[in-house]
DNA sequence: TATAAGGTTCGATAAAATTCGAACGTATAT
DNA sequence: ATATACGTTCGAATTTTATCGAACCTTATA
């Protein structure tokens, strides 16, 4: 059973991740990837050179690190091959309503 | 009726805002006061002052401001006091899911 | 094995956001 | 009217993010 504390500590942490995601979010290119992950079919994996995004390599490599660091994406790393996912049910289990915010724009 | 263009037009612009209110969230302080608000009872204004926030009233000042600008806020400025509302039906309107995914935190 | 093709990391630079004090403006109270 | 309280704006300093080239690492291919 959780202490009051447990339960506060709970809630921090969980403002604290969705702070996470928001941040993760508030960059046009990030925001596009996830948009665009979201209206692929269920499941999908997509190389990171997919996106169309016209920035170089390792400003492409910084955006999806920041993406995987908060746990919007997992990335499947093969040395020459890097394929991005969606955690998509994860995040529906843990903030309910995300993915259908952005699936909309 | 909505040619292509427009439609597309409407699609970035409807982005676009997202873009902004992301931004505007991705803050502790701000992400708190929403927060705060959306908890609140429907259609309370509150006082600047009253969110605890440990802050320089110009840092305040900037935070409210930058709410405002996205259009998470309404601004009562009554020179002397300053209260702030969410614009919680405008939101549900434009962003459905919006309110419920930040009201768990 | 050697070569090429991607992806990541490192270091430096540029851009953006945050913060605050000071000056100013506006309303309330004495 | 004067003083006080509160909010905003301005300017500067600090901190955080973003960006890129170069070097490096890993896998695939000749």
């Amino acid at each position: 059973m959780a202490s009051e504390i447990e339960k506060s500590a709970d809630k921090s942490n969980r403002q604290g991740a969705m702070l996470g995601i928001l941040k993760a979010l508030a960059h046009p290119i990030r925001l596009q990837i996830i948009v665009d992950l979201i209206n692929d079919e269920n499941g999908a994996e997509r190389h990171c050179t997919s996106f169309g995004l016209t920035v170089a390599k390792a400003t492409r490599s910084h955006h999806f690190k920041l993406l995987k660091d908060v746990g919007l994406i997992s990335h499947i790393d093969r040395g020459n091959h890097s394929l991005a996912k969606l955690r998509r049910e994860e995040l529906e289990e843990e903030f309910p309503g995300l993915m259908g915010l952005l699936s909309n724009l």
